[in-house]
DNA sequence: CGCAAGAAAAATTTCGACTTTTTTCACTTT
DNA sequence: AAAGTGAAAAAAGTCGAAATTTTTCTTGCG
């Protein structure tokens, strides 16, 4: 950052690696690098003002988060985006969200009633209407995202926590692909008005009911939505999805290596092992 | 293309940053690196005889699959053992493997029933006694990895999958902390049986109960001999853990940056957003 | 005219050295 | 003696340039 001016010089205790994954990771959510798009070193090293290094260290993390894909020797690209990926998301995102939201229910404390409550206030008052400006879409998208967000934090699963929040980063990357029209209900706010009532009544099975059903009605929207730009914008789509990353490599001992050639054909590395 | 000369020079079209981070990944699942352990580069780069910028590349990655830990300008460190964290591990585990393999069962082809029965069979000859020496019980391990990954790899859902896989992984490494006697059941492969045989007979049901008590039996006794071992090696043990990654910063436009001075508390940085 | 080879250009990956930060340790002070 | 103080040593983090690999472009041949 162009620095806080004169106070706060720009937090130590970070390295850059960390701050430029932080960022790019945003910026990969908002979609600033489009589904597919190549990420060029000499591109990145002018946005993001660092050296190879820190951004070599960012896209490997963001390749194990999913978000990025590296291809051999030959760099790496935005995650691409396709209907089954997102179908699978969404399914997936359901099964986590539903048993935190429950867990949530289960075990929240004070502190996580008054969160949700300040999280549900500022989401409703970016939810009067359908947002307009592109500003006005990130905000609602923001708070949005704080009310689940707030819904969740009071399970006490910190494992369920980071593996929702991973899909949940895979699940906004498609919505704000899918801004504009589309993608809007009547009754975003009463949908949502419903989840906060449920919770406070600590009622977590028709909490864990109405989530699952509000995620359904939002998926029908959203896939409809993203079918429709992916048809338009066939550049995005995803393809060959492979693993490559070794499975169970026995021990290693002295690992051993030596510059040696040779060629073989190119493989996709995706997140974790699979994908 | 110059061709696969006669035998196979150390495969191109990889990296080495991706290279060290598959086998580094696969020493800490063998607790070559204890818990807690600080992971030095001199040491790592002798080791595995590279730089470090592959290094960095393939910590970074393993902070973000939570094996790893960052710690300010203060390095990486192998991640802590805790029992709580063995606890959390175990039921996300059992939450996503048991509907993982539900999922196969209803939607696996001839191909997955082949690679179970397959998988039992090598699980099979490995587990009529108790294995003694540490390479058979490196090999019981990883035969009893392979069963229940050819199980689970039937469900249609990647994401499932890759999240299980991840969990999967740190639970390999608490198993793998707890190798000698204890952890150890009279009928590891009845058991085991049993899911092999419900899968074949296509009763999802039975197949989930039944892994659902396999898991909970299997982590009863992994969590006694673990809890043993951390009292008797109290270095091993968790603690601080805290999120440091920003969670949506906003839109992050052109970054910019100034080498900057200044001094703030160190954070730790897991996987993920949180844990 | 198409198309294979090969040279040139561009891009990725890796290393080695430099910079900054943390840690250690001897030395002084209360 | 405990506790600061401040240099020296060690370690982490970063950059720039070298080494490789991929991609593009040109040229020659069928």
């Amino acid at each position: 950052m162009k620095k806080t001016s004169n106070l706060a010089k720009t937090d130590t205790s970070t390295t850059l690696g960390i701050e430029v994954f932080c960022q790019l990771r945003d910026d990969l959510k908002a979609n600033r690098f489009k589904p597919g798009e190549r990420l060029r070193f000499e591109n990145m090293k002018r946005i993001y003002d660092v050296g190879v290094a820190p951004l070599r260290e960012a896209l490997s993390r963001l390749t194990e988060a999913g978000l990025v894909v590296q291809i051999g020797q030959k760099g790496y690209r935005v995650a691409p985006a396709s209907l089954a990926d997102l179908r699978d998301i969404v399914e997936t995102r359901r099964f986590l969200e539903v048993r935190g939201f429950q867990e949530a229910v289960r075990h929240g404390g004070d502190d996580w009633e008054e969160a949700i409550v300040a999280a549900f206030h500022g989401f409703s008052k970016v939810s009067q209407r359908k947002p307009a400006t592109a500003a006005e879409r990130a905000l609602w998208e923001e708070r949005h995202s704080n009310f689940h967000n707030a819904l969740m934090s009071g399970c006490p699963s910190r494992w369920l926590l980071q593996l929702w929040s991973m899909v949940f980063d895979h699940a906004e990357r498609y919505r704000r692909l899918a801004i504009e029209v589309g993608h809007w209900s009547d009754d975003e706010l009463g949908d949502h008005k419903k989840l906060l009532d449920a919770a406070l009544a600590r009622d977590a099975d028709k909490a864990g009911e109405l989530l699952h059903q509000h995620i359904g009605f939002s998926a029908e929207r959203l896939l409809a939505r993203i079918g429709q730009i992916l048809l338009e914008a066939p550049e995005l789509k995803a393809d060959g999805h492979e693993s490559t990353v070794k499975q169970d490599a026995a021990v290693s001992p002295k690992a051993g290596r030596t510059k040696a050639k040779g060629r073989r054909p190119a493989r996709v590395q995706t997140g974790g092992n699979s994908l």
